[in-house]
DNA sequence: GTCTCTGCAAAGCTTTTGCATCGCC
DNA sequence: GGCGATGCAAAAGCTTTGCAGAGAC
């Protein structure tokens, strides 16, 4: 991506839309932050520290925008809160969300995975479905959460 | 599952629940429609057909509860509505929910696969991360739509 | 009889919408 | 200057909660 900020405008422009500050500093909050998955009121306060006259009304009308112009990637972790994060570049028809969720501290970790194509591919052959895309979440315990109650278990001799 | 309602009120009663015809009636709902994903609201419309007197509340707080006992499943297909599903029975620590989501018909098809199991083997060696659970939906087309897509284009010589 | 559960209504929360104003093109 | 975008506030929609009465044990 030589420039992506003007390939963003130029996006907005063929399809008809406006460049506006509004639009692009949702977006650039995003970029900013890579692998995080924002939900709109999050969004909000990023941006608000620069541009404090933004109303949350916006980011929503925002996100949905980027969404559909797969610019930024729609996921749920169950809490009742859409969040966004910055689309796979590049890369509009193979977004492949995997993510996995600390049940102790909350943090997402995201990763990739090719394992999923063949699963896709045997579905397509036995059920006769078309798979276009996919959400996966696996839900567990993170690399620090285990080291730690591991050491609470060696720590806990009185 | 010699029989499971009375295994359902003695699962109640050590918990220290109590058995209620609203609660039984719920369950029963649930287990007459298995591989449907129901909302809440839909459970109330069930269960008000031969229990009229039952509120939407009560509805909601029971499948809070199956949840947590596992005896249900929860689910989301990302509409707003959080669901719920018959659990697969006597397997407490084990649901594996795979759903196909038809992006034409809205129809949900499951299916079991041990696919995954490597997967998650595989974050678990090399991630230092420790699976318990997850979540998968395949966003597609299924075989009825497919055809239908195939036929239309087949009667559309004209 | 006690203590939990239920039903109703109201509140809570995230998200959407209406409308006058603002600002990009 | 025209028309889309914004900001505010109000509304919408799903879910939760408070409370008095009902029901399980």
């Amino acid at each position: 991506m030589p420039n992506s900020q003007e390939d963003f405008k130029l996006l907005l422009k063929q399809n008809g839309l406006k460049v506006t500050t509004q639009r692009v500093a949702i977006l650039e909050a995003l970029k900013k932050r890579p692998g995080c998955h924002l939900t709109a009121e999050e969004i909000y306060d990023c941006v608000k520290e620069e541009y404090p006259e933004i109303g949350l009304a916006t980011v929503y009308r925002t996100v949905q925008l980027l969404s559909d112009l797969n610019v930024i990637d729609k996921l749920s972790l169950d809490d009742g809160y859409i969040r966004y994060e910055i689309g796979k570049m590049e890369q509009a028809n193979s977004h492949h969300h995997h993510h996995l969720i600390c049940l102790n501290c909350g943090k997402v970790f995201a990763f990739e995975d090719d394992l999923l194509e063949a699963l896709e591919e045997r579905i397509r052959k036995t059920l006769n479905f078309q798979v276009v895309d996919h959400e996966v979440k696996l839900f567990g315990y993170c690399k620090d959460c285990n080291e730690q109650s591991d050491n609470s278990r060696t720590d806990s001799k009185i």
